[in-house]
DNA sequence: TCTTGACTTTACCGAACGGTCAACTATAAT
DNA sequence: ATTATAGTTGACCGTTCGGTAAAGTCAAGA
């Protein structure tokens, strides 16, 4: 039988939770090592370089926002519009949680890469934008539905969806400039209301 | 007499398009001296720090990006709602000529190294954090005239204009890492129907 | 028991980093 | 002619960077 080994697995959490609260080009390959507990020997063993390790990050911590938040975010226990509601709601209270845990505001962790890197190494652009596809895509689905349960009229979903992803982007940057989560709690409530007329 | 030097100058706007186009971390100080024809010694004449060129480089920028697009947005020949349509529109114009430049949407410059930084280095957060309250103030001043000559009504101007700047810093994230300036033009539109009601 | 292969450790590489320094040149005022 | 000052140069500092290689540990399978 084969685990995905203890080491590595620490590895990959140690780079999510130093890249997220600083940056790539900030965090070094011996500071992960040195958080995880590992020889840098061990990290080259399991990943053959920084960008294929945070490229593994990426899907990881995708995977777990996709299930710890959307899937909450996006229940159809409540109507449509209401879902982009709560969406906000939890991406305030998750971005609380973590200003307690690190003392900041540290933003979307997908956004932040895809500012640093999109013009320094494209695959892991690549991998950003495709993260930024699936999310649009989500927002896609509960935006039809909001159209088929008559919550909303003449939109066009698709430059709709996009438009509430750069918003809360937008809004994530400005609350870790200003290291402030309240911004959230402020701006956030409007992402539901955002609408892209068609034409 | 002095003039700010012509090595000075150059220096600083060798930093500013390397910057710009790559990060705060991937361009290094001999980078800037070379690209500026200048060695490093002389650099270290004029700027005790890559840090200290850094907060000249936006402090110049951003009082260039005022009186290039912000006045040219918001001159007053037009109705305030229309001029935060205007305002989208040169923006999306000034990324296409940075696409036709460089090959690559490179975004906001405040927003990318606000993204970068913030949690790394205080006193660019502080300055980034300036730049953006003065932005905001740009677009409450804006939003008050929309509300005193009948435009808009029941809205709150201050959450309003932050949710504006929000949104356009987004829509420059999403562009850049989609390396996608037509995601300006189909989405900045929608900036002028921004809305956060009082309460 | 011997071998295999996964994993770990340690020592190391050349390159690049931000920054320093003393010596040198050019200019302009005394 | 002398001196002071601004600007420039190239050599150099210690540190860190991402990555490599070889030797060693250890458990499982034959």
């Amino acid at each position: 039988m084969h685990f995905t080994t203890d080491t590595q697995q620490r590895i990959l959490d140690s780079a999510r939770e130093l890249i997220h609260s600083r940056s790539y080009a900030d965090v070094g390959v011996a500071a992960i090592c040195d958080h995880a507990g590992v020889k840098k020997g061990s990290f080259y063993h399991f990943f053959p370089s920084k960008r294929e390790l945070t490229l593994t990050v990426l899907d990881q911590y995708y995977l777990e926002f996709k299930s710890r938040l959307l899937a909450q975010s996006f229940a159809a226990d409540i109507p449509p519009l209401a879902r982009l509601e709560r969406f906000g709601q939890l991406a305030y209270s998750f971005q609380k949680q973590v200003l307690k845990d690190t003392g900041r505001v540290l933003g979307c962790p997908f956004g932040n890469l895809g500012s640093e890197l999109a013009t320094q190494d494209e695959p892991i652009r690549a991998k950003i934008e495709q993260i930024f596809a699936d999310l649009q895509n989500g927002l896609r689905k509960v935006l039809h539905e909001a159209v088929d349960a008559g919550e909303v009229q003449n939109i066009d979903v698709e430059a709709t969806a996009q438009a509430m992803l750069a918003y809360f982007e937008g809004v994530m940057l400005l609350a870790k400039t200003q290291n402030n989560v309240e911004i959230l709690a402020r701006l956030m409530p409007a992402l539901a209301n955002i609408r892209i007329s068609p034409g």
